[in-house]
DNA sequence: ACGCAAAATTGACATATATCAATGTTTGAC
DNA sequence: GTCAAACATTGATATATGTCAATTTTGCGT
């Protein structure tokens, strides 16, 4: 019973896990935000937000994995990122038709702040540092997925294979060794690739001596080698 | 010689090719941005901006067609969208680092106004309801990037090329009789396949009846059984 | 009208990739 | 601990796609 009301919200001011983009508001405005916030615990595996849902609030992972991904034809997933505390997520709805254009699920567990939407707007709208620092968020991601289409159109499967790896270690774990978050069949969908290429590719990377994976684990044993993949393509 | 002087810029005030966008200003930020433009015509051919440099104005075409393509790896171009009169366009460099991260090259003869970076920013931060539809504006070509992601990793061929046609249909031209602005390879290049098999699928689409391409022209025939192959991937 | 260069076309072939079916392995619920 | 469900693995095979080389067509400058 304990852990239920641990669960209730935190104050922003004084939450160690907020996405360094509210670090900008002074304090009426976290105030107002903090007024407007729902803080919600999920467990690994667990729906964050739903594709074509309407976008009521921004989201701010505090504590934990996600994976963002678009639910494509057929049903087919492609992971468009990992998100790690601490990050906003909003995404291209903000400002276009109020809706969530990619799902979110937990990959651990995972804590994670929902901020109205309209408040959202509001702070924005009043501070204009706020406003160039959320742009810049909003334009990187762009950025990204620019580099993912041009990637996963023009490298046949080892170089995807082998991006999708350096991405995790450059950009998540910033170590060689680090959990498997994701299972071959997610790896699969962040690489675009049927799931037998993903198992098949990651064997021949095992066999050659470029990574290891075992218990849950992946040790990146090759990153010169996996860059070079990377780059022929 | 009297070519030469037409082309010296009008004013934003009585021109009629301006992006809506900035229909939303008022006359003394229209004034403002007047006087820090500069109006170029272009060549069919020609490259208007090239990726990767200083993003020091942003764009707006007032007339013709230009491609909007990534250099993606060993030169391989990727098309992102067609630009038609009257179209911004800024990128995800406006507000991350200032460069250009897509080149755009003229189809037809075009006219395009370059309008000072800071100015654009300062008018931004002036106007909200300018600001809130600049943001629509981004966000709808960050769908639209999205889009072509599943479908250019998602769908075969011949529903990719099949997309790329209805493209200029809905989206460019709006009638099912256009002039052929790309060649074959360019098709290819916004389909993302080989130069040759988009050919061998265009030939197909021609002997199935579903389009008709000669004298630089391409009708489209058959809209639905179009739409049928771009449904079954 | 001529001839050159670029673009388009073709079919044969090589390669990349997905699919299928069968099997093995792990995980978690009870 | 047992069982079922999900996940992982494998090799065989089918399909999709790219590459190559040869040829034809087109566009354009003189």
């Amino acid at each position: 019973m304990s852990e239920y009301f641990d669960k209730s919200p935190r104050s922003c001011q004084e939450c160690q896990c907020m996405s360094p983009l509210f670090c900008l508001l002074n304090p009426e405005e976290l105030n107002y935000v903090d007024a407007n916030k729902i803080h919600v615990e999920f467990k690994a595996g667990e729906t964050i937000k739903k594709q074509g849902t309407f976008m009521s609030h921004v989201l701010s992972v505090n504590n934990g994995l996600a994976k963002v991904y678009i639910e494509g034809l057929d049903g087919r997933l492609a992971i468009l990122r990992i998100v790690k505390a601490t990050s906003f997520i909003g995404g291209p709805g903000i400002y276009f038709d109020q809706r969530h254009h990619y799902s979110i699920t937990a990959l651990t567990d995972a804590s994670v702040c929902f901020i109205n939407l309209q408040v959202f707007k509001d702070v924005l709208k009043g501070n204009h540092t706020f406003a160039e620092e959320f742009l810049k968020d909003f334009s990187r991601d762009v950025l990204a997925v620019y580099n993912r289409l041009i990637y996963l159109t023009q490298k046949q499967m080892p170089g995807r294979m082998a991006d999708a790896l350096l991405y995790l270690y450059d950009e998540i774990f910033k170590q060689v060794k680090f959990p498997m978050i994701l299972s071959r069949f997610e790896l699969a969908e962040l690489s675009a690739m049927s799931r037998e290429s993903a198992v098949k590719i990651l064997r021949d990377f095992h066999r050659e001596g470029l990574v290891k994976i075992s218990d849950h684990e992946i040790v990146i044993l090759d990153v010169d080698a996996l860059r070079k993949i990377s780059r022929v393509g």
